[in-house]
DNA sequence: AAAGTTTGTAAAAGCGCTTTTACAACGGGG
DNA sequence: CCCCGTTGTAAAAGCGCTTTTACAAACTTT
């Protein structure tokens, strides 16, 4: 099989240094040899050996990527901020999606280097874990969980998303609030129900301990959180899920029982998937700027890269990006 | 920084040959002195480097995968399918996301070979690119996408899927169907019309050219084809969209001219996305099996990998799975 | 015209591994 | 007790590049 940059040397007739010169675009090279080599490249369509490149400057163009679900649509978008911000530079992209349970394992494979630098999205590594890595000489960031001053991250708004989301329910005159809640073990579902408990204390009300139930942000969770829920009496009036994909399923509970929304009860979501907007009663919720946080953190990453190199340290940043009121129906606006 | 294995053998007190040995299970290693290593190995915790590994080994343990869009279901579904097959095997997954107009340059990219092997999903590659990318001794294999007996593939059965589906139209006796294509450029789409008018056909009836409109598979383009449909007289009474994106946005469309369906006009998807069951009416289609055409795909894949170790050619497959006529409200049943 | 400077190129060392080759040490059969 | 097959290990040669070093040739200077 054709040895790559020999074959192009001998057939262009300078060593493969000259060769080497030429195809990392820098000076000292004559330009009538420089065409010529560029010629001969064409016509044995050569490519570099992207292994022996990235053995040679240990640089990989490549950035790891550990998500929960790809097939989320929540987190699908983040891929996309992702994926964009990464070919934009020419960088590939290694995605490895893994329950939480799981993903430590790929992590662990993540440090053998195929790559430069890692985003870790919607999984709760620990502080040990993200120096590991990075004493490793890979970058790391992370998306929707904080780790302190020195680990770079990207989150969304959660708790003004929440305040807003429940100040506008008090402001249709509910008051007897319920939420759903996402798995214990992370984060964002608590600070959206601490916004919720904070927003409804200032107007003199509270949430029961027994208005509380959890799901696991994943299909049907929501319809069985629901289920719970439509068994309380009094009936809450409005219902807050700590994602759409949970709400639209608890929606459809309530539509089973032959209640209304929102006029028995309110109900909204969090993320602002597609989904949201199709159903009837359209569903209220927060949007989540989840392309921008995958495309930020990949630039973060990026920028980490290339200022390493010239070994001046950024700032780190622990970004927080607004999210959005996004009145629908599932609220009772018309 | 640590050099590595140098590292890991002086401290073990052999030579790097028999941490390799050790690193790669191989035997003619003393038991204890295995045990050694791999004690030190773990104090170290050392690992090795994937570069150096795929340069020496030519094996990357990584597969590349190109897709129109991430983020779009019917696509992040077949992503997971692939990703499962991939990691079970411990492989890696480089993803590139790209519209299809753009996607060549990845491709490009992925012929440098830090890949051993490239899978295509709904991209229209021709033979040529193929055969380039293979000549390079990087399996290929094809998803929604068909190119001759010598190139694996694997694919929904459109044409069945697309029958079906009419001939439940017609049975609950619909006689002025509508199509509303996706690119023109995409086979599926026009299996699924040719499908549509064989079937009408032996029912007696056709649908005239100007029934037929095209939009991109996007959103809102579906919105747009259905204002085209609503300004034909008569109107149809049945319209079927060539993915569930689209009939989704032709819904809208409907509803928003206060014409119902399935009453006035029954409207089918093609593909089966988890918004489908969640829309009032719930939309009927035909599920595509994404999940498994992504899986199969993989596995296959990795099955060549393997086998070209050993150097014995299995038959190429070209594989075409089973869709699912999925009876919802949209076409007319309760 | 001698000395210095720039420019174009080749040769060689190394990146961190795997793998082949060589060889010492050991044990068993005749 | 010698020969031979095992077994455990080291040394060395790559894998296909980049990069540093060295050096000749071509231009400047003064």
């Amino acid at each position: 099989m054709a040895s790559g940059i020999y074959e192009v040397a001998e057939k262009a007739g300078v060593s493969i240094s000259t060769v080497s010169r030429v195809l990392n675009g820098k000076d000292r090279v004559h330009p009538e040899t420089r065409r010529r080599i560029r010629r001969v490249i064409e016509e044995l369509d050569y490519q570099q050996s992207a292994s022996a490149r990235a053995l040679a400057t240990s640089k990989h163009e490549t950035i790891g990527f550990v998500i929960p679900r790809v097939n989320d649509p929540f987190f699908s978008e983040i891929v996309r901020g992702v994926e964009a911000a990464a070919s934009a530079s020419g960088y590939g992209l290694l995605i490895a999606s893994q329950p939480r349970s799981e993903s430590r394992g790929y992590i662990q494979i993540f440090k053998r280097r195929f790559i430069d630098a890692l985003i870790i999205a919607g999984i709760d590594v620990t502080e040990r874990e993200v120096m590991d890595i990075a004493g490793r000489n890979i970058k790391v960031v992370l998306i929707q969980h904080e780790l302190g001053e020195n680990i770079p991250s990207f989150s969304a708004d959660n708790y003004s998303g929440a305040v807003a989301l429940a100040q506008h329910l008090l402001d249709h005159g509910r008051k007897r609030f319920a939420y759903i809640g996402g798995t214990n073990y992370t984060r964002d579902s608590s600070i959206r129900l601490q916004a919720l408990r904070d927003t409804l204390g200032k107007a003199g009300l509270d949430i029961p301990e027994n208005y509380i139930v959890h799901g696991d942000y994943l299909r049907d969770s929501g319809r069985i959180a629901m289920h719970k829920l439509l068994k309380l009496h009094p009936l809450p009036d409005a219902v807050l899920a700590a994602n759409d994909q949970m709400a639209v399923d608890a929606l459809q509970a309530v539509q089973e029982k032959n209640l209304r929304v929102p006029e028995d009860i309110a109900l909204t979501g969090f993320d602002d998937i597609p989904l949201a907007g199709y159903l009837s009663p359209a569903l209220t919720t927060v949007r989540q700027p989840t392309f921008e946080m995958g495309f930020q953190a990949a630039r973060k990453v990026l920028e980490m890269i290339t200022e390493a190199q010239c070994s001046q340290d950024t700032p780190d940043t622990q970004m927080v990006l607004p999210t959005e009121l996004v009145i629908r129906q599932s609220c009772g606006c018309p």
